[in-house]
RNA sequence: GCCGCGGUGGUGGAAUUGGUAGACACGCCAGAUUUAGGAUCUGGUGCCCAUCGGGUGUGAAGGUUCGACUCCUUUCCGCGGCACCA
């Protein structure tokens, strides 16, 4: 155990920083590859060992590419802006820019220290000016392609946060920070038309090499639904009700209709009799979040409204009923309801003792409700007899020549409520006239958020910025106020939706990118990240993508072609890792004991990099003690070992090498590094067992071994007489013919079952390992007690006698 | 409930297209070294019975096959997501 980690780590990260390693430019010559780790929130508590597992792979396939000639972005960043700075603000009165730029040199300092090969000239950080101009820029952009709109909209209020959540910041009915109570109030607020991204948005996940997981988290989230639009006459009316279903075929099992508690015609259809309770019951509905209208409560409640609509398709008259099973959200706030086919629908008739008509014939033995199966229309006139597909399309058209619908499709995804009533974020650059709103002018970016003295939202729900009356009014020469400028800012998501693309161009300050280094760039080749943002930043930054691609500012239409998930790293108790449990393992204890290759080394051998597997520190150090066992065999205390030489290689050990250089590079390749160690310990194991070691042999291993122990591999290769740093090394090539065995192993099974072994040259002809075979004592034994039927050999791998 | 992923020794995990299950590492056992501990080195280590040797084994139960961790059916368990989306 000599080998001094904490000497040889700094004198690397040393001289990477002062020789500006891994700094890139465009290179047409070159193949590009971009490799790309989704950026932290530079939190107050730092990182723990989880943080950089995804870092790490980045960065050896990065060192890999670099070896294999390609010229490699690989960058780091800030995403800066959110909630815990602004809170801690609120709470201590400190600047939210002050917490951050701690927070940024405590995060840079940990990941410096781990010897990753980012370009730091690169360096973004979305709260900068430089940055939030462009932000702002792509706003101005959707604003003005129509995507950004104002509306009044039941947002989530968290009286707690004083702030309106997300749809996605609030789980089961609480915010996602800080689990406290959230309500429904209606808001004035921005909203980025999404929707009209949905079927891009979908297309686009067939061209990505991504997770299987991921594009159908997508798309159920998207949740594409064919259908049809269902125009219903009311009787004694001259509105029309139309319902989205996508069940046409059952048009003729409709035995009622269910409006949204909130639709617009409930206040005319309801009859005077029922009007107050009608009234009673909406009032409650609005009332409910929508966990309480949801999951808390499955029973079914609802109202007749009095009046009556008529079935197209057989001229029926329906009662119209409200519930709040029905939803205004989505599709037209009203359905009609087909108990026979859908149990929701049977649920409610069921408990108001409506009729019920099955319009699919269900299978025999069937004893459920509503029957969602396959089967023949029946109780449908026309459609009598035809499967649900054929009665479906036949019903669409129907009803399209009669003008009483038409086919549709419909989405579950909602536009992006885009506003925050907070401090710390991009503000939004509009200024509200009396005639209206306006966008500020390209020029008049950045808008710059104006200090603050205290960082509460006002009591109305308005950000605190609406408390700074000199920025919030605008004025004309003569210093009468003309405009107002929003107050509201972007969420968090917004500066991490086009991160990327800043990394290509970080220091333009004509334009957020140029056009030809996108073009060399783009896409992201490979993005490593955590699962939990399977849907929305990725679908978020895709949607943007998409817009500015559409402008023509950006080449590809998509902009991560593979996405990897990297797993989390649980404490040693097999529980997530948290400062409550006490169970956190902070790299700076790591590397201080053990060093940054070991840490690194360790990460990638714990397994999969997509699985979730707890820390073992015994594990760890087995790694540190493969670097150690190394050092020790190659490393004097100032040079190399006496047997490091010139003299020629054995075979074998030339063999296992070629197999190394081979399992390795085909594993980065991979992303299986925990194999690739391992094919790596197993050759260390052997160069250990030698009493010389070829020179070339050890430059050869010791190049393998750079991505993934870069400064154990730099020190040894520079005692090998390298002046040059090992990074821009070619990756080395490895010869089929010598990693080929020449002697293999047959096993030899009777009845499927291994009976013994044989060793045979390569090309050994079936035959002859077949009479060898028949040889064996032991293998004469067991087909002398019945008849061979069968003889399988399997090239290279057994033999099998079938013996009956 | 629906969608997706997973289940292999005491532990983390290996295993091209179905072809010798358990590579590599941790732990454990024995030995060497050491005043002792730690560190290091050597050997062993799925389970059961045993002297050679044999049986058995990839969550469970079936099936296909000469042969199944791998393919098919049913089922149990765990993780992630969605959840009255018509």
């Amino acid at each position: 155990m000599s080998y001094d980690h904490k000497i040889i780590e700094q004198k690397w990260q040393d001289y990477w920083d002062e020789h500006k390693s891994f700094k890139v430019v465009e290179n047409p010559d070159k193949p590009k590859y971009y490799v790309l780790d989704m950026f932290p929130y530079p939190s107050g508590a730092g990182l723990h060992v989880g943080h950089p597992l995804g870092y790490v792979a980045t960065d050896i396939v990065a060192r890999y590419k670099r070896m294999k000639g390609f010229n490699v972005l690989h960058p780091m960043g800030w995403d800066a802006f959110g909630l815990p700075a602004e809170q801690y603000a609120i709470k201590t009165g400190t600047h939210p820019r002050k917490t951050t730029k701690t927070n940024i040199d405590n995060f840079r300092r940990q990941i410096k220290m781990l010897g990753f090969s980012y370009d730091w000239d690169r360096e973004i950080n979305t709260t900068d000016t430089g940055y939030v101009k462009w932000t702002q820029w792509i706003f101005l952009q959707l604003y003005n392609k129509g995507l950004a709109y104002e509306a009044e909209k039941p947002v989530n209020w968290c009286p707690e946060l004083k702030a309106v959540l997300a749809n996605e910041e609030v789980v089961d009915g609480k915010s996602e920070i800080g689990g406290h109570p959230v309500h429904r109030v209606p808001m004035r607020q921005w909203m980025l038309r999404i929707t009209d991204y949905a079927e891009s948005l979908l297309a686009g996940l067939q061209e990505v090499d991504w997770p299987n997981s991921v594009k159908e988290l997508q798309r159920n989230w998207i949740g594409r639904s064919e259908g049809a639009d269902v125009d219903f006459n009311v009787v004694g009316r001259d509105e029309v009700i139309t319902v989205f279903t996508t069940r046409p075929d059952t048009l003729y099992g409709a035995t009622y209709m269910v409006l949204a508690p909130e639709h617009p015609f409930v206040e005319y259809f309801t009859s005077a009799e029922q009007k107050g309770s009608v009234k009673k019951y909406q009032k409650e509905a609005g009332r409910k979040s929508d966990l309480e209208r949801g999951e808390l409560n499955k029973e079914k409640s609802g109202i007749f409204t009095g009046t009556y609509a008529i079935n197209p398709v057989n001229g029926a008259e329906i009662p119209i009923w409200i519930a709040d099973y029905v939803l205004m959200s989505y599709g037209t706030g009203a359905i009609m309801a087909v108990p026979g086919q859908d149990q929701r629908d049977w649920d409610f008739a069921n408990k108001f003792d409506l009729p019920i008509i099955r319009t699919v014939q269900h299978p025999e033995g069937f004893d459920g409700e509503a029957y969602m199966g396959e089967g023949p229309a029946i109780n449908s006139e026309f459609l009598n007899g035809l499967n649900i597909t054929d009665a479906k399309s036949k019903m669409i058209t129907w009803l399209e020549e009669k003008h009483k619908g038409k086919g549709t499709i419909r989405y579950k995804l909602r536009d992006w409520l885009f506003s925050r009533q907070r401090y710390w974020g991009e503000p939004i650059p509009i200024i509200h006239y009396d005639d209206g709103i306006k966008p500020l002018h390209e020029d008049e970016l950045p808008l710059e958020l104006p200090d603050v003295e205290k960082f509460e939202p006002i009591g109305t729900g308005e950000s605190p910025l609406a408390n700074i009356k000199e920025w919030v009014e605008v004025k004309n020469d003569d210093g009468k106020v003309i405009g107002l400028r929003e107050t509201n800012t972007m969420p968090q998501w917004a500066g991490s939706c086009w991160y990327y693309l800043r990394y290509i161009d970080p220091q333009n300050i004509k334009k957020a990118w140029d056009e030809n280094k996108e073009s060399y760039w783009m896409p992201v080749d490979l993005y490593v990240g955590g699962a939990e943002h399977a849907v929305l930043h990725l679908l978020y930054a895709r949607f943007w993508h998409h817009v500015l691609f559409d402008l023509g500012y950006v080449s590809t239409k998509e902009p991560f072609q593979k996405l990897f998930n990297q797993g989390m790293i649980l404490g040693e108790d097999g529980s997530k890792m948290s400062k409550s449990r006490g169970n956190v393992i902070n790299p700076d204890d790591v590397v201080n004991n053990f060093g940054a290759d070991s840490m690194r080394l360790y990460e990638m051998f714990m397994g999969p990099l997509d699985k979730s597997k707890p820390w073992h520190t015994k594990g760890l150090k087995g790694c540190f003690r493969f670097i150690n066992k190394l050092w020790d065999k190659v490393c004097s205390c100032d040079g190399l070992n006496d047997c490091i030489d010139a003299d020629k290689a054995n075979s074998e050990t030339i063999k296992l090498l070629h197999q190394t250089i081979r399992k390795v590079g085909d594993d980065v390749e991979n992303m299986r590094f925990n194999t690739a160690i391992s094919q790596m310990m197993i050759f260390t194991n052997h160069l250990i067992k030698l009493k010389t070691i070829n020179i070339e042999v050890l430059k050869t291993f010791v190049q393998l071994l750079g991505p993934f122990i870069p400064h154990v591999a730099e020190e040894i290769w520079q005692r090998l007489g390298q002046d040059q740093s090992i990074t821009y090394e070619p990756w080395p090539n490895f010869d089929e013919n010598i990693a080929k065995e020449d002697l293999i192993n047959i096993a030899i099974q009777v009845n499927g079952k291994l009976r013994a072994n044989i060793e045979v040259v390569l090309n050994a002809d079936k035959e002859a390992i077949l009479m060898k075979a028949r040889d064996i004592e032991k293998i004469k034994l067991y087909l002398s007690r019945g008849n061979v039927i069968k003889e399988i050999y399997v090239p290279g791998r057994l033999v099998n006698f079938v013996v009956n």
